[in-house]
RNA sequence: GGGCGUUUAGCUCAGCUGGUUUAGAGCGUCUGCCCUACAAGCAGAGGGUCUGCGGUUCGAAUCCGUAAACGCCCACCA
């Protein structure tokens, strides 16, 4: 066996016998396994699907790391695991990658028809699709690959088209003409989730508004003119009324009055409403009912009508324009709405209709995808009615029936549900589920889709063209051109992997749901998690998970959020290949408790690097033992050895269930580190190993074997390859076996029963090794090597029960009384030891550090005196307090006792 | 503008309902070691008035109040 050890290869090796042993694949629990105690428990994670174009990024590591822990864990603790992975069809992200695709061919999208754009999507997603849950084996992800699904494949499909048509009969989904989120990159619809809000230093433009009735002036300033301020100038063209307060003093003289729109011509009435704040910029707020969703609700009121000034694409159109008006504004025609906004800022200065301009902090709403300015624009879309979902979904949460990890997600949660606002679920995309509703031709060639009558809308589950004796009247119908939100087939994910919406009593979603386990990141609790609580509840009265975790997000170790353009991401295969998964498993892993971000850095892949090769070091080392059965020499040492390490693993196997219970990986990943390395491979193993090149004797030999194989399925779930390769060497193993399923605990009531003893064993080691580190102690500060013997002096030496272990250790000779006054000494607990020095000790130094110990004794003591001699102290805290205080007393002045003779002996 | 969270060693974090020998871990730092399992290692050491202020209490990193800094979420002041 080589020094080093080395992943690759046995990466590879072991995640194929997995897959050819079939050891991912789980099942409902044959008829044969009617009885109930017999039935196998479920244990069921669905992934949340990445992208079906996307690559594998930090983020998918720490995620898709964390469900393999739970998944691998479940299955060793002798559950039924089932790891449902799949893709989503991501509908605008995968559409504007298709479309960007095809421009670099020549082609526009609008060039091609619905079928044709279409055709080069699927080729797209059966070319890059998947390539994602290629990367995750790398990582050593024990999905069930057999159960691979997509959101647009056909029993998904269905179940979404299936819950549109049910829920639009229900009366939960309408269609309608709103304000809604426009993004004329992509030019569609989006929701409010969609929108991402960024601070900007932007203008604050003073317009001025003439009055239109002659000789009517403001009788402050005299001016002729209301002055409107407003960010964004260029949607003056559609200007329909200023509104003022009726309540504020200095614009009264504006009642009733008109103004004309500057550089338009428009003549518009001033409204009064007391929305306008009183106070806020000038007090007149320019009304555009078409761009700007508060006007609209103005416009609403006062039944204004609405110019859209705009081309789907953010374009000035003024052909919306009034004719009489268009020799005005016809230059600006076709200009990009920014360029607009500067251009008619210029001109109406030339015009001395710019008051002023001011610097203005705001917040604009960007596209989540496409990352341009959205633009809020009227149109008809669908929505679903959300009150009765949040309804639904706010109570399980909030007591717990589901559980948020970390908890203040609850917070978050109750808030967005409280202040719900429906859901705008159609988009103008064609890379998605197509909106199964059907117009009549005829009606609406005459009426047009605006004027559509409501109830003349087929919404149904197949094409009524094709139905063979179909509910239509008469002629043909015409499909409803829209999407549906990617998130509309994913809050079905849960139900839908099982088929559980088209057929919600079959075998599979009986046994499987609900989930056990939803891991994800925060940012999409809104967009996600809280929608599949909703459909959960709506579809199978059940809740679609039990726990959630939310995962931080992983950051570069500065801090700042890891992204393509800053090129701070690393690619996670890369670092698979020079860290080894196991070892990148542990990197993301360390220092990422739920729901804080991660500062990733390569120096924690290295760390776990570095402990998968003291692992396998470990390993060389027990399995380069000789066994003679003969022997039986050192068996007072081995079976001490044995019992305390019996009692350590115990104890930590223990408080690992515990940190699993509460989702607290890391902390658990720890611990195990620090059991290999400080107690079994620091502590143990040199406490049994054998002289050089001498053998061992065959109890121990098995017994360390056996713990070998506890520690390693401790650590499976965490590190899978390296465990799985040790463990298949530890003992002979038959075809077929794995670590992975190794599910018998075979000491651990045992351990459980023995739980004083293991106290006492366990504090008397730590004693131990309390003493074995004064006496390096002493060796590190006098250079004296560890090779040389030395003698350890202390009372009741001849009685130590662990006298054997702690000569092998220390490579000390043990004495009951310490004769020579030149002799560096430490105290453990109340004894004193002493180690005779004499061609090596500096009294100086010596004193120093007894003096020193000393003074932190003395006042260690003072503070348990103050307490001790305070009577209130005394008779209000508990009984058991006030006896400890007084056993850390006497053990204190014990203590200085023992300092204050050893500082006489030294200046003696 | 609301709401939530964070502030403990150089860095990243534990410390749950106040009392466990006057605050712990990992990493990093410093010192000494290539001692035939491992230098991707071993042994040892140093390092914090627990963000400030005030309060409750016999006793506060821990509870309450307050200030500051940072972070996140939500919200239609143009």
């Amino acid at each position: 066996m080589e020094s080093k050890y080395n992943p690759t290869d046995i990466e590879a090796r072991w995640y194929q016998y997995w897959l050819d042993n079939k050891l991912f694949h789980s099942e409902v629990p044959g008829d044969q396994a009617q009885g109930t105690e017999s039935k196998q428990a479920p244990y069921t994670i669905v992934i949340p699907p990445p992208n079906v174009t996307g690559v594998l990024h930090m983020g998918h590591v720490l995620n898709e790391t964390i469900q393999d822990i739970l998944v691998r864990r479940a299955r060793l603790e002798g559950k039924n695991a089932c790891w449902v992975p799949g893709t989503d069809h991501a509908s605008i992200a995968t559409e504007a990658k298709v479309i960007k695709r095809l421009k670099e061919q020549g082609i526009n999208k609008s060039d091609l028809t619905r079928e044709q754009f279409l055709k080069h999507a699927w080729d797209w997603t059966d070319e890059h699709g998947g390539i994602i849950l290629k990367q995750l084996r790398k990582l050593g992800c024990s999905c069930d690959w057999d159960r691979t699904a997509f959101t647009m494949d056909e029993t998904r499909s269905k179940a979404v088209i299936h819950v549109f048509c049910d829920l639009y009969r229900k009366g939960l989904i309408y269609r309608g003409l709103r304000m809604v989120n426009w993004d004329p990159e992509r030019q569609t619809a989006l929701s409010d989730e969609e929108v991402i809000y960024h601070d900007e230093h932007s203008k604050f433009y003073y317009l001025r508004y003439k009055v239109a009735e002659p000789g009517v002036t403001n009788p402050e300033t005299g001016a002729d003119y209301a002055v409107v301020a407003t960010t964004r100038p260029e949607t003056i063209f559609g200007d329909i009324a200023v509104c003022i307060n009726p309540k504020e003093e200095k614009n009264q003289w504006l009642r009733g009055k008109h103004v004309i729109v500057p550089g338009v011509g428009r003549v518009i009435p001033i409204i009064e409403d007391r929305y306008v704040e009183i106070g806020f910029g000038t007090g007149c707020l320019k009304v555009t009912p078409a761009h700007d969703v508060n006007d609209y609700a103005l416009g609403q009121k006062y039944n204004l009508r609405t110019i859209d000034i705009f081309t789907p694409d953010a374009h000035l159109n003024m052909d919306t324009v009034e004719p009489e008006l268009q020799p005005n504004v016809r230059k600006y025609h076709g200009m990009d709405r920014f360029d607009c906004r500067k251009q008619i800022v210029e001109d109406l200065r030339a015009m001395d209709l710019v008051e002023k301009v001011e610097d203005y902090d705001n917040k604009v709403g960007y596209s989540e995808r496409t990352n341009v300015p959205i633009e809020p624009r009227l149109s008809l879309q669908w929505f679903v009615r959300m009150q009765h979902f949040a309804d639904i979904a706010l109570p399980p949460v909030m007591n717990d029936d589901i559980v948020f990890y970390p908890a203040k997600y609850k917070n978050t949660y109750r808030n967005w549900l409280e202040n719900i606002k429906d859901w705008c679920i159609s988009r103008q995309l064609w890379w998605g589920h197509r909106i199964p509703a059907w117009y009549d031709a005829d009606l609406l060639a005459q009426t047009g889709l605006e004027d559509y009558p409501e109830d003349k809308i087929l919404v149904c589950e197949e094409d009524p063209n094709q139905m063979v004796n179909g509910t239509c009247p008469n002629g043909k119908w015409v499909q409803d051109e829209g999407a549906l939100d990617t998130w509309f087939s994913s809050w079905l994910w849960p139900i839908s992997l099982f088929d559980g919406i088209e057929h919600p009593d079959n075998k599979e979603i009986n046994y499987y749901y609900p989930t056990a386990d939803l891991v994800t990141g925060p940012d999409i609790i809104f967009f996600w998690v809280a929608r599949m609580i909703m459909a959960g509840y709506e579809y199978l009265g059940k809740m679609p998970f039990k726990h959630v975790y939310f995962t931080g997000i992983v950051r570069d170790k500065l801090g700042r959020k890891m992204s393509k353009s800053l090129g701070n991401s690393p690619d996670p295969l890369d670092l698979i290949e020079r860290y080894g998964a196991d070892g990148v498993r542990m990197g993301i892993l360390l220092s990422a408790p739920a729901g804080n971000d991660i500062l990733y850095d390569d120096s924690l892949c290295e760390q776990g690097r570095n402990f998968c090769n003291k692992i396998w070091n470990c390993f060389r080392l027990v399995k380069g033992w000789e066994v003679n059965d003969q022997m039986v020499n050192d068996q007072m040492v081995n079976a001490q050895a044995i019992a305390w390490f019996e009692a350590k693993l115990g104890e930590t196997e223990a408080e690992i269930a515990d940190l699993f219970s509460k989702y607290r990986l890391s902390e658990a990943l720890m611990a195990i580190y620090k059991l290999y390395t400080d107690e079994f491979s620091g502590w143990y193993l040199e406490m049994i190993k054998p002289a050089y090149q001498q053998p061992i004797d065959r109890p121990t030999y098995e017994a360390t074997l056996a713990f070998f194989d506890r520690l390693l399925r401790l650590l499976h779930p965490f590190m899978p390859f390296i465990t799985e390769e040790l463990w298949q060497n530890i003992y002979e193993r038959k075809a077929g076996e794995s670590i992975m399923i190794a599910t018998e605990h075979d000491n651990e009531t045992a351990t459980r029963r023995q739980r004083d003893d293991n106290e006492t064993v366990l504090q008397a080691v730590e004693n131990l090794k309390e003493i074995v580190s004064g006496v390096r102690n002493i060796r590190a500060s006098k250079n004296i090597p560890p090779k040389e013997s030395l003698t350890l002096c202390f009372a009741g030496a001849d009685t130590y029960a662990y006298a054997d272990l702690l000569r092998k250790l220390a490579n000390v000779d043990l004495a009951n009384d310490c004769t020579n006054a030149n002799a560096a000494k430490f105290i453990v607990g109340t004894v004193e030891y002493a180690v005779p020095l004499d061609k090596f000790i500096n009294v100086d130094e010596e004193l120093k550090k007894l003096e020193a110990d000393l003074a932190h004794q003395q006042g260690f003591l003072r503070g348990v005196m103050a307490k001790l001699s305070n009577e209130r102290f005394v008779q209000n805290a508990k009984p058991e307090v006030v006896e400890l205080e007084r056993k850390k007393r006497s053990d204190a002045e014990t203590r200085i006792a023992a300092l204050q003779s050893a500082i006489q002996a030294l200046k003696g």
